[in-house]
DNA sequence: CCCATTTCTGAACCGCGAGTCAGTCATTCG
DNA sequence: CGAATGACTGACTCGCGGTTCAGAAATGGG
């Protein structure tokens, strides 16, 4: 009968590699580190990763697919309010529903911001580099895209770039998520994105009467690229 | 007589070094590549530095004195506009301020973008952790003291908070800088300075009129720290 | 108890790369 | 020319840490 396998080694690796990761980084991280933090051997540790950087791609798997949920659920709800709501009620529609969302997204990132902090400061040089960039990428996309058939709507000035847009709530949650990563309680962030929320849409909006402007008006001034650049490579 | 030394090898050194920096990461970049690059000896490398972090703290150190000229001359005109406009001139002048010291400093990160990618991406486990981090923060603190003051004239609402502010400006500017490290030309950032600049100004602009209202009256409304935490450390 | 089996251990192996240092080089001086 | 000197070289040393694997451990069955 062969000896049975500790039910806990496994999880117990990741989570003592998670620790690990967030204090020493990736490349300093030891396996000596990790299996002696769990009460584990090295060549346990071999029993269920290939390496450290394996473990950690696990982990990192896991948190895209999160991330990759996330966006996706959002973006159908986008949809349903944009099938739904005209006027003024999408106007406070649209409020409600950035603002939950990005809470949503806080959220995620607080409970992972001991490996965003690790894919945000110390994944260059390692397979991981750019993974965490990239995820923004997605949503600074996703924000121009909104804020695209938002100008079309009337309820966003024609000048405004949705990609400046994108990175002004991008670049603020960016530093948010590093602020959770030396935080030893969750930080209530419920103002920042009402503040976040408000400033923008002022920032934003149409002349008064705005709404009345044909839409064709609108779209005929299409926002510039505002970072012009040759290079259309990212890495 | 000794043998002269060759007056390019350090600088030739520095520029390698900081080439397979941003290639490969402070870890990563190994001795070898440097000097293979430049065409010196690995003892080479060592006559001229103790080892390759301390190559790229020298790098560092006067890349932080730079930003930290930039924040002084910055500061220094703030007071002298603060001092010398009032009303709406102020106003135009503070938009041209802001725009034109932006301008600098995205010019200086531009020249900068090979190491600032490096402490942004590449310095977890190492001992420049957190450098570039904690450069930001200070960022924050200037844009929310000048915010501060900006209430107290009354050119921006009382409910306002610098934090929040900062950190989309902040924010922004951290993506911009990201993107600088794999742009193979300078991009044109003069659009994004303009619109980042008005979205704001209309975001935390009081209401119309609002030039009007007593001093007094706005400053008895402290702006509430967005990001409540109970942990002061930073590291 | 012994046996079979799989899980687990940690000493040993081994490759990598930072750093060293004996020897060479480049220069002027006598 | 040889001597003196500091700059430079690159083969070698050595320690670190990832990885391996012979042996120990844990388990149930007969």
């Amino acid at each position: 009968m062969a000896r049975p396998a500790d039910p806990h080694a496994r999880s117990a690796l990741i989570a003592a590699a998670r620790a690990e990761f967030a204090k020493a980084g990736i490349q300093k991280a030891r396996i000596e580190d990790i299996t002696a933090a769990c009460g584990l051997s090295k060549g346990a540790f071999y029993l269920h990763f290939d390496s450290k950087e394996a473990l950690f791609g696990e982990v990192v798997a896991e948190l895209q697919r999160a991330l990759e949920q996330t966006r996706r659920s959002r973006n159908e709800a986008f949809r349903e309010l944009t099938r739904e709501s005209k006027g003024r009620q999408f106007l406070e529609r649209m409020a409600e529903f950035d603002a939950r969302e990005d809470r949503r997204l806080l959220d995620l990132l607080w409970a992972w911001r001991d490996v965003t902090a690790v894919l945000m400061r110390g994944a260059q040089g390692t397979e991981f580099d750019g993974v965490f960039w990239d995820t923004l990428d997605f949503e600074l996309e996703r924000i121009a895209a909104e804020c695209a058939q938002l100008k079309t709507a009337g309820v966003v000035r024609g000048d405004v770039s949705g990609e400046v847009l994108g990175m002004m709530v991008v670049g603020t949650y960016l530093l948010v998520a590093r602020r959770f990563a030396f935080a030893k309680a969750k930080p209530d962030f419920e103002a920042l994105v009402l503040m976040l929320q408000q400033t923008i849409s002022r920032g934003i909006a149409p002349p008064t009467r705005g709404a009345r402007v044909a839409p064709q008006r609108l779209s005929a001034r299409p926002a510039a690229r505002v970072l012009s650049t040759k290079n259309g490579s990212r890495r």
